[in-house]
Formats: C-alpha cells, sequence, structure tokens
RNA sequence: GGAGAGGUGGCCGAGUGGUCGAAGGCGCACGCUUGGAAAGCGUGUAGGCGGUUCUCCCGUCUCGUGGGUUCGAAUCCCAUCCUCUCCUCCA
C-alpha cells in the first residue's frame, strides 16, 4: 500500500511508477478522494472543537450554579452533534474509499527492472551448469513416475479431480528428503529460524501480503471465511503484523515447509500434464524482514541461497530478473531462478526471490523504533527455497537413466538411504 | 457444543462516570556516577489523522471493533470479533 502523503508530494514520479503497471491517471484518482477526505476532515474536527470547548463550558456553569448558562450550552452541544454525527458517517465513507482504491495499487518497481509486456522480456542474468546430454531421449516427469509406478495421476482425479498428484514410495520419500535438505541448509547455513504456520488465515492476513483483495480467484475459501494460504509466505511475513520491534531484533529470517493452494483460476490449458502446476504443492519458503536500508542486500543473500540449494543437488539453471509486465503486484523486484528439465527441453521456474520492500509494512502494520526513536515500517523479502515439486520433477527429468531408474543426487542420498530409485515391481 | 473470565501504550499492568492519553514497572534513549562496565540516581519515551509560520507548535481521534446511554465513558448498556479457564468432544 502506498502513503497519501507521498502520492501528495510526488504525483509525477508516482503516476510515472504506476504508468509502467499500464495503470494510468492514479494520482488523480487518488488525490481527488483524498482531497474529498481531508475537507471533511478539517470540517468536522472544527466542530468537535467546538462541541469540546461547549462541553467545558457547561462543567463550569453547573459549577458557578450559572444554570441558564449552563442549559444553553446545552442546548448547543445537542445541535452540534447531530452535525459531528453526519460527518463521521462522511469522514468513514471516505476513509475506506480512499483505503480501497490504495489497496487495489501494485507496488513501484525499481528502477532497474526492465520495461517489458512478458516473461519473454525478462532478463537473464546469469547461467550456471549445462544442460545434461543424454544419449537416448529423455522422458517427461509424469512419464518416469508413472513408470515407476510410484507417481498416479488417475487415482488423484478420482478422489480430488485435476491437478493432483499421488506419490508413493520413493518418490514420497523424495519429497520428504528434499524437505529436510533444504531446510537443514536453509538454518544451519543462513541462520534462518523454522517455523510451522497455520495453513488456513483470514482475510486480514491476505490483504497484509496483497492477495487480497485483488486476487481472491486465485485462492482456496472455506465455508467459514478462511483461505488456505497460497503460499506461506503469507503466513510467515504475517508473524510480524500489528507489531513494532527494536532495529536490534533485525533481521528477521524464516523459513518454513508447507503447502500451498492455488485455485489456478485462469490457468486452463497451462502445464494439464504433470506436477508442474497443481492445486496443492509444497514448498520450502524463506521470509527475510528488514531494515529499509538492508533489503537490497537481503535479496541477493536469498537468491544466494536458493541457487546453492540447486548447486547442492547439481542442476543446471539460470536466473533472471522478471521486467515490468511479470513482476507480481507486491514487488518491486523479482528474480526467478528457472532451472532445466532436458523432458521438456527448456528452463522452468522453480523459485522466485522479491524485495517487497515496504508495501507489505505498510498493509500490516508492520513497523519498527529506528535508533533514534523514529518508528518506520520495515522491509520484507520472499523466496522459494525451493519449490518442492518442481524439484522432484527436475530431479526426475535430468537423473533418469536409460533403463528407467533415477539416480539420487548426492547430497539427498544420506535423506534417502538409497542411491537409486527403481520400479521394484519390475 | 456448554459455563465462566478477559481484551488498556514496545511489553507487563493499575484504573468501574468528569482536569485519564491514561498510575506503576519493564524495556529503550540521554545525562550523572565509574579507570571501564554493572548497579544506582535523574530526565525523557504511545499511535493514527489533519492543520501549520513544517526538525517547533496546534487541533482531533484512539483503552479489540461497531452501536447506545450521558452535558461528559477506558469506566455503564447492547452487539460483534478474538483470547484464556473449566466441562464435553477429539487427532
Amino acid at each position: 500500500m502506498h502513503d497519501i502523503k507521498w502520492i501528495r508530494d510526488n504525483k509525477t514520479l508516482f503516476d510515472k511508477a504506476m504508468a509502467r503497471r499500464k495503470l494510468n491517471t492514479i494520482a488523480d484518482q487518488a488525490l481527488e478522494i483524498d482531497k474529498n477526505r481531508r475537507d471533511c476532515v478539517v470540517e468536522l474536527q472544527k466542530l468537535q472543537t467546538q462541541r469540546n470547548e461547549a462541553s467545558k463550558t457547561i462543567g463550569n456553569a453547573r459549577a458557578n450554579g450559572n444554570e441558564t448558562m449552563a442549559n444553553f450550552s446545552i442546548n448547543l452541544v445537542a445541535d452540534i452533534k447531530k452535525t459531528i454525527k453526519e460527518g463521521e458517517v462522511r469522514e468513514r465513507e471516505l476513509t475506506s474509499q480512499l483505503n480501497n482504491f490504495l489497496l487495489q495499487l501494485p507496488n513501484i518497481m525499481f528502477d532497474d527492472v526492465p520495461d517489458g509486456a512478458d516473461e519473454d522480456e525478462n532478463i537473464e542474468m546469469h547461467k550456471v551448469g549445462t544442460p545434461k546430454k543424454f544419449d537416448f531421449e529423455p522422458k517427461q516427469h509424469f512419464d518416469i513416475g508413472e513408470d515407476l509406478g510410484q507417481m498416479d495421476f488417475e487415482i488423484a482425479a478420482k478422489m480430488s479431480g485435476s491437478r493432483f498428484v499421488v506419490l508413493k514410495s520413493d518418490l514420497a520419500r523424495l519429497e520428504r528428503a528434499l524437505a529436510n535438505f533444504m531446510l537443514d541448509l536453509h538454518t544451519q547455513e543462513y541462520d534462518r529460524e523454522e517455523v510451522v504456520v497455520p495453513l488456513l488465515v483470514n482475510d486480514h492476513a491476505l490483504v497484509g501480503t496483497g492477495q487480497l483483495p485483488k486476487f481472491e480467484e486465485d485462492m482456496f475459501k472455506t465455508t467459514d471465511g478462511k483461505y488456505l494460504i497460497s503460499t506461506s509466505e503469507v503466513s510467515l511475513t504475517n508473524l510480524v503484523r500489528e507489531t513494532t520491534l527494536a532495529e536490534s531484533d533485525l533481521p528477521k529470517r524464516y523459513t518454513s515447509y508447507s503447502y500451498c493452494f492455488r485455485s489456478e483460476a485462469g490457468s486452463a490449458g497451462r502445464d494439464t500434464r504433470g506436477m508442474i502446476r497443481q492445486h496443492q504443492f509444497s514448498k520450502v519458503e524463506m521470509v527475510s524482514i528488514t531494515h529499509p536500508d538492508h533489503s537490497e542486500a537481503e535479496q541477493l543473500l536469498m537468491l544466494e541461497a536458493a541457487e546453492l540449494v540447486l548447486k547442492r543437488l547439481d542442476l543446471a539453471y539460470r536466473v533472471v530478473k522478471l521486467c515490468s509486465g511479470d513482476t507480481g503486484f507486491g514487488a518491486k523486484r523479482t528474480f526467478d531462478i528457472e532451472v532445466w528439465l532436458p523432458g521438456q527441453n527448456q528452463y522452468r521456474e522453480i523459485s522466485s526471490v522479491s524485495n517487497c520492500g515496504d508495501f507489505q509494512a505498510r498493509r500490516m502494520g508492520a513497523k519498527f523504533k529506528d535508533t533514534e526513536g523514529k518508528t518506520r515500517f520495515l522491509h520484507t523479502l520472499n523466496g522459494s527455497g525451493l519449490a518442492i515439486g518442481r524439484t522432484i520433477v527436475a530431479i526426475l527429468e535430468n537423473y533418469q537413466t536409460k533403463n528407467g531408474d533415477v539416480e539420487i543426487p548426492k547430497v539427498l542420498q544420506p535423506y534417502m538411504g538409497g542411491k537409486t530409485i527403481t520400479n521394484a515391481k519390475k
């Protein structure tokens, strides 16, 4: 959410920033509501001052036994109160009108974010590793998984519908192994605090991180008005909602392994086969809460940690900086990590690392007191480290062998208790 | 689901109709003290919004939220959300 005062003082800058998001004449719209609201407030406060003075007069007059004076003021107050009531109603309306408007507006992107319409205009930052060559035609992950007899889309569809999967045996264990491997890395090497979070949250939490009010159709909603989280970024970031931290508390670094739920409304026809795009998937998430001066460095640190996961798994990947058209609502800048998938013969997103600046912090009242005693908004960042489902996909496709087995990456072998995944029934 | 208790400043916690935005403590900041530190002592320390002669000041709102009673409410009444305790149930 944006600071209306900042918009007032930086109208041109703000409009320029919104134009990059394909939004025009936003400042004027916001400032008109703002103007109405402030006029209303000034008017209301005048009346309140009058009322308060008259009330004081009543007390004094009574104390001095001046009943005439007291009665006169009582009548006066009664009149003013009627007008005040109307003013209050109007002020509340205008305030929520302004709020609702501001809540719909996306974050301002950093200048280094390139202009562009969609993912085709993202900029490649660097590549690590080389795409693996096979002396046979590499299969896609769903064929590998089904041939192993450990990945079942049909039975999942029977009980849950499309975009669900059942994993069994070693593939089920692989999910758990990956979660442990990633959590160990983030907690032991990056000093992140491991957290188990609620998967079901209320609407306030989602307004805080920016999923609401604009993207409700992407969420699953329960009959009692709660929502399944679409990422544990929601729960982790909300750990600091409505608090004022001390500067010495910063930074806060969290990590969580959790399931995520997305309705994938609007994704009809995309990645319909396989595990790439599911209604339910798991992810190890990183969230950092930082001092405004440190969020830039923190984003790089987070990216480094996510990359390290892929390096340890010995998977080829590239890092791209998202262009304006692909950068999410709440982000000032996003780096995606795309892993090489031999079966698809292309790089696919496996992690997304975003700096949100104070955008989310404003929405949820997450503040800290700096060393001068001033209260300021925190900066929040989030990144996947990594999406587990897509990591399974990457391992299957990159570590497949000619006979249909899948080798287990070295770092995972202690977690898997073996070196190869095979079809035991063959 | 049944019964009860409670929601106050960064935190803890007093306050049951009128100079209460709110005692006290903790924390924090600054100063004194010290060779230095701790302890001790002193001073200061809520947030939002608005105005402004804009590092000052003024006004206004805020004691979970919304409504009501009253000249006047943190304090009384109603509704609502949340938390806790006991019972019931349950992984």
